[in-house]
Order: structure tokens, then sequence, then C-alpha cells
DNA sequence: TTGTAGGCGTTATCAT
DNA sequence: ATGATAACGCCTACAA
């Protein structure tokens, strides 16, 4: 790593000459800066970051932290945050909490240490259960968070969530109203999850509206999901939608259907939970809940960024992405 | 932030005798040891990393370059050398070329600028294409590097790779051994990558050594693969076997000789590439070449590590993450 | 046992 | 127009 130092020596002038004329600064003949260029583009210098974040204790790095990377949801809202970053030359750190409390802590201990400049996060399954949030509360006195999607109430902090309640109530009106559906299994494989109660929430809202009866399958740590759906449609064969709430068994429900030889949308209508490309793994295309992970991501960097650029305090907001209902082939045209 | 300059000047003591005694130092006196680490845990002091890391001249961060991380296979592999870094204590920073070399030549430019130890990266596919390295010889000469799945091979530097010509030599070599099978469709969504190439020419040596004929069904960058298939298998109703060498577009093929009524795997059996859990998408459960992403970041990452526990320069290796062929569903019982 | 001083690489202020 | 100096926070060889 070539340094200040060196070229300074190299060219018989002080670092401090090398800096002011690397940065084009008006103090600095035209001639030597000329040759301290030169030599700095011959010797490919570049300024050490690290150097520069201790001199401005400023990083230009989030840290991110989410429970897993494999979950498509999280997958794509961490690419809004990434592009989003990067147009404002910020750099990220990613944690994964894998649903634990513990390392969802260790990841924050380690980062508050003036390694980043703020944190985006989406808190883990067992965060969540044992509502412990005093790892937030310690580093939110120094360091700015964005929860996004899983969010905890009682941390003080701007939020991006998702119109959970709303996006499942409206699913499941559509299919009472336009669809005419009688009978609407609601599959949930989180119902342990404040988003999925709130998902849960929507559709029993819209059940009682229409006076129809409610049905719920809950398959969270069960073995074998498909089985169970399969089991239960057969035992209750007036069943005529479902509406699933996570991405998975969306898709399995639809198999499942196709399995006892029922047409869909015909005999049974599906809308599932999904992300840009559910589509492509499903025959027919299934319809979904989108819930525009990327623009998630993309909110949740620009609020963080909004607040890092205000030296003030800021005080903190909840933002609510809208998902949107895709209508595809599981469900008949409006 | 509280530093050590402020702990020392509340003690009135010297900021080097703080240091010391929280560092566990034997020069330092019982009784002073406990005065500071006591105001320390009270102040929840923590030392700045920054500062470490430019004193040492190490972050113990390595940046992690990946074309994406809505394809499953990477995230696969991120959370894999998620974990294994941490494990060493190192964190990650996170780059998304978006398969485009500019951005991938940006984030290594950023980068290697002191905010990271090492390298892990699997190389765009425009950068591939386009067979540009000197973002990579630039780099490499100061800061280690790991190349895994997408690997170039003028580059001098370790690498990870995954058995791609093996794999599918194999796959096939069962269908033809196994089930005697005679038609077999290779569906290629990624014919351009060095690892399509290899994957194609581990069929083709299988159908050859058997006297069969090639069928090899391209659809990268169209824009209705489903229908493609569709349409394909409609012209050639001899095909008893396909083989995806992707992941997406297996599942496809599965759902369309569903839709064209032939039974999986009676009359045609489906392999595609998988990951852990494809299968639930699927049904029947797809039997699948498993890439182990899991296991290729493992490998990656304590690659890497290696190389950056040694002073000296090492000599670079090329390792192989052998696949696994996971039968299920879609092939019959051996 | 404790303190002083110097340096990691950069930048900014203040002299010359 | 250029240079000396100090500072960011930490660590450590050396001095007291």
């Amino acid at each position: 790593m070539v340094t200040l130092k060196e070229l300074a020596k190299l060219l018989n002038v002080s670092v401090s000459t090398v800096s002011k004329a690397l940065s084009d600064s008006s103090e600095i003949g035209e001639a030597t800066k000329k040759r301290v260029t030169e030599l700095a583009n011959e010797l490919n210098y570049k300024p050490n970051r690290i150097a520069q974040q201790l001199k401005s204790s400023e990083t230009k790095v989030v840290g991110v932290v989410v429970p897993s990377l494999m979950n498509p949801f999280f997958a794509e809202v961490v690419h809004g945050i990434e592009t989003t970053l990067g147009n404002h030359n910020y750099d990220m750190t990613i944690c994964i909490s894998n649903e634990s409390l513990e390392k969802e802590q260790r990841s924050f201990d380690l980062l508050s240490t003036g390694s980043v400049d703020g944190f985006i996060v989406a808190v883990a399954r067992e965060t969540q259960k044992e509502y412990n949030i005093k790892h937030f509360e310690s580093v939110s006195k120094s360091t700015p968070i964005v929860m996004f999607d899983r969010v905890l109430n009682d941390v003080n902090c701007s939020k991006v969530v998702v119109d959970d309640f709303q996006s499942v109530y409206e699913a499941a009106s559509y299919l009472i109203e336009k669809e005419d559906r009688k009978h609407i299994l609601l599959i949930s494989n989180i119902q342990e999850l404040s988003v999925g109660q709130h998902r849960i929430n929507g559709y029993k809202k819209a059940i009682q509206e229409s006076n129809l009866s409610e049905s719920i399958l809950k398959l969270d740590g069960e073995k074998n999901p498909d089985e169970l759906i399969l089991h239960y449609l057969k035992e209750h064969k007036d069943v005529d939608a479902i509406i699933s709430i996570d991405h998975i068994t969306g898709i399995m429900a639809l198999n499942m259907v196709k399995k006892l030889n029922k047409h869909v949308p015909n005999d049974i209508s599906v809308i599932g939970f999904g992300y840009a490309d559910s589509q492509f793994v499903s025959s027919p295309k299934i319809s979904v809940i989108n819930q525009k992970g990327y623009e998630i991501g993309k909110s949740s960097a620009l609020t963080l960024l909004e607040i890092l650029s205000k030296k003030v305090k800021t005080t903190y907001k909840t933002e609510m992405v809208k998902s949107e209902l895709v209508l595809n082939e599981t469900t008949k045209k409006a």
C-alpha cells in the first residue's frame, strides 16, 4: 500500500502538500499538482479508507442484520438496500442472525464499535419471541437503527413495515366478492411472528365481515407440510379457495390441489405470498401478494441515509410499503 | 463513544495504564485493574475498531463480491461464508455485481483500499464474457483473492470449483444405465457461463459413450421458457428423461411434463440442479444435482482464512467440492 | 507499577 | 505556494 508519506519522500515535498495537491486544493501550484498526480497515478495511490474513517469518524458503511439470506424475501430486501446504498457511496456489512437472539446481539456488539454509521435490521424470531430489546436500546443511543418487516414496537427508531393486515384482508375480500368463494382456507407457516399474526388478522376480518367461517391450517414446525395440506383438503372437500401467507406453502398447496385433480382456479383459487419470480416455479402461474422486497430495502436505506445526513436527532417515523395483489393464473380473471 | 482518554481522565491515570489494565497486562496492579475495568463496564467502553484496524493494519473483514443474492445458490454460499467467517471473528462486506463488469470493478476498487483483508468472489457474467481480468490482477498483488464457482483460469489465486462436468456426466449416466433412458433432453439456461459449458460437456460425454443422440434446448434470454419447453416436448414425444442444468427450468420442465399428462417418473424422469429445499416447491419432489452451496462457501472462507493466517505468500490451490445426486420422486428408485 | 512518546495514514489548521 | 504540527483512538516499546 503506497501512502502519502512515500509519495512525499519521492517527490521531495511535504505530506501535506501531497494531500492538498491530490484534493485539488487551490493552495497548490499547478506544476506541483501535475507532478504529484502523475506519480500518484503511476504508483496507483489510493487513500487508505481506514485512516480516513478514523479521521472523519464516519465509515460510510451500514450494518445489515437479517435472519437469513436464503429466504428470498430477505434476499430481495438486501438487494434493494445494497443498490440504494451504493448509489450514495455507502458499503454494507451483512450479519446473519439465523433467527438467534444471541447471534444478533453479538453482531450489534461487534459493529456498534465504530465499524458502521448505522444499522438496518429485521429482528430474529427468537428476539421477537423473547422480546429482548436491550441491545437495540443501548446501540440506538449512539447509532441510528432502521427496522424493517420484523419490527419491535417498543424500540424507538424508524421503521419500514409491510401492510400485512391490509394485504391479506384485500386478498380474502377479493376472493369473497369477485369470485364468490365460500370456504377460504388460510395456510400459515409463520403464525408466531408478528407479521404472521397481522396477516391472519386481516384474513379473519374479511371472513367475519362476510359471515363466513374461518379455516386456518398452521404448519409451523411440522415435518410434512405438504401431506398435512393434502390431508386437510381431503377432509374438507368444500374448500374453494386457499390463501397462503408465506411463499413455499402457497406453491405446495397449489401442487396438492392439482394432485387431487381439482382444477385451479375453477374448483379452487390459490393466492400465495410471493416475490418477483414466484410464478416461474409454478404451473399454472400462481397469483400472489407481492411484498415488494426491493422497495422495502430501498426505503429502509433511504430512511437511514436521511438520518445520517442530518447532524441533529431526527424524529422517528414508521413507513408502510404497500403490497400488491398480483392476479395470475390461479385466480379467475376479474 | 467513550475512549481510553476519557477513562484515563476520569480515573486520573494515563491512557496507557488504562489500555494495559483492560488487556489484563501483568504490569498493572490489581487495585488499578479493578478500578479501570469497573469504570469501563459502567460506561460500556468498547475499543474503537477503526482505530485498532489502523494500528494493526488488519481489518478482520472479508469482501464478498457476488453476482446476485436472489439466486439461491449464491445465497447459500454466502450463508456458508458468513458462518465460517463468524467462527473466526471475521466480518463480511458484501457487494453485488449484478453481473456487471463495471460494478464489480468499482467494488474491488473501493474495498481494496484497506477496507478488507481479502476477497471472495464469483465473477460476473459480463466479466467472464469479456474476459477482463485487470482488476483482479492488480488487487491480488496486495490482497488475497479466492474465487468460487465462476472462476477465471488466468487469474493467479486460490479457487473453489464445483464438479460441473462430472456431476452432469454422472446424472446422465445414471439415467442411461439404471433407467435405460434413450432420449435425454438437456435444458440449459446458462450456456454462456463457463459452468454451463462444463455441465453441457458432461452431458455430451455420457450421451456419446452410449451412442445416443444429443438434444439440447437453450433458453438463455428467451421470454417464455415454459412455453418453449412445452413446445419442444410436444414436437419430440419420445423424450423420456430431462436434465436441467439450473434450478428454475428444472421445476418448469417438471410442470410442463405434468401438463402433458405424462407420468413422472414412469414416462419421463426429471433431474434438476438444486439446493437444500428445491423439493418443497415441486410435486412430485424433484431429483436434483445438489451443489452444496454451504460447503462451497465454507471451503472458500477457510481457504482465505488460511492464506490470511500466514504471513508468507502461499501457493495457490484449486479445490473441488463434489455435488451430490439426490434421487427423489422424479426418478425411479434405484 | 505507572507514565511518556511515537506512530498507524489522513486531513485540517496554522505558520512560513 | 509550501511546510510543520496536531489530532482521530489505539497500542506498545521504552523510560521513570
